[in-house]
DNA sequence: GTCTATATATAGATAGAC
DNA sequence: GTCTATCTATATATAGAC
């Protein structure tokens, strides 16, 4: 459903495409103004379609940011899956640091809505991402975090809803900085 | 007009106490389901209004915003000057993040709200947080920071976006733990 | 696959009675 | 100061023609 496949009608495949546009927009108009400040109908607008046919691709608006998250999400639970199978606390935090990083510094604009749009915990119902950040906290601090281990991790991370305050730099800049700090923060 | 003054009449009074009232409701559940979710009907059904009474102390929800951002945002601008006054890089880092900490340790999900919510970006037109934020910077790391200065800032300073996951803490831990992280990480 | 048209709900906001 | 009633706009969503 979700993955253009070979032996796909034209139509079908069309249709693929028209659904991922649709998906490229809403992310980009998520992140600009906000979850629930964005209709249907802007998103329409901008592509020049109906919302009818919006409609036809997604049944229901919490659907698009559901598949919107969905990537991500994937993305940064196999980091933790490869984390789990090294060896070494140091080599742990290497590995996520530097996997998050090249996905801040690819999807600058997903990564602030993901992470801090009220409607992006809302509809979190099975908790999702809070558990994905559970499982990078125990990954890099053990099972009893200290409060202060706590909020390192917190300021680690929540540099991602700050990256529109960073337009300025360049991919290779923000790659490194980011970097660079990440590993002082977390030590 | 905020302020209670000597000399109302006691229906100003009462108007007065109605309309701070209504300020506590929003800022709650402005910080639990986000300023676009939240609607004049929630509040008013929360304090056994009606939207009409509602609108009697604020001519629009936009202004409720701003209402509960005030405080805030004047706290900050204060602290700022105050720290400007102050002679010694250290002693302006001490000053401001001990005056932060404070403020978040007493103002737990009012943080979350102000600095994360979309509608408090779009609705801050003339850019009081994002100046805020541009001062405190600068009289950190100066007019020309390093782009890992400008993250470590960010990172700071998000931290209160996570404050709700911190709800475990007593008051005591958590402006321990914030006020060590914050300084470590900003050195 | 995309449209027109529409159903339905609820939002923000106002007028005017009491 | 608070109410009832209502306006207007827009939201999500659906039915059915093409």
């Amino acid at each position: 459903m979700a993955t253009p496949v070979r032996g796909m009608s034209n139509r079908a495949l069309q249709a693929e495409r028209t659904r991922q546009q649709i998906l490229e927009t809403a992310q980009r108009l998520f992140a600009e103004h906000g979850y629930d400040a964005t209709s249907i109908q802007m998103i329409a607008d901008e592509m020049a379609l109906t919302k009818a046919a919006v409609y036809y691709h997604f049944r229901a608006k919490s659907d698009m940011l559901h598949a919107v998250m969905k990537p991500g999400v994937q993305r940064i639970a196999a980091l933790l899956d490869e984390a789990d199978s090294l060896r070494g606390r140091r080599a742990r935090i290497e590995h996520v640091v530097t996997g998050v990083v090249d996905f801040l510094v690819q999807n600058r604009s997903y990564a602030v809505m993901a992470s801090s749009d009220p409607a992006a915990k809302r509809h979190d119902k099975d908790e999702q991402t809070t558990q994905l950040a559970r499982r990078a906290l125990a990954l890099i601090y053990g099972e009893q975090p200290t409060p202060a281990e706590r909020i390192s991790f917190a300021a680690a991370f929540a540099i991602a809803d700050h990256l529109p305050d960073l337009v300025d730099l360049t991919d290779e800049q923000l790659r490194e900085a980011l970097r660079t700090t990440m590993l002082r923060i977390l030590r």
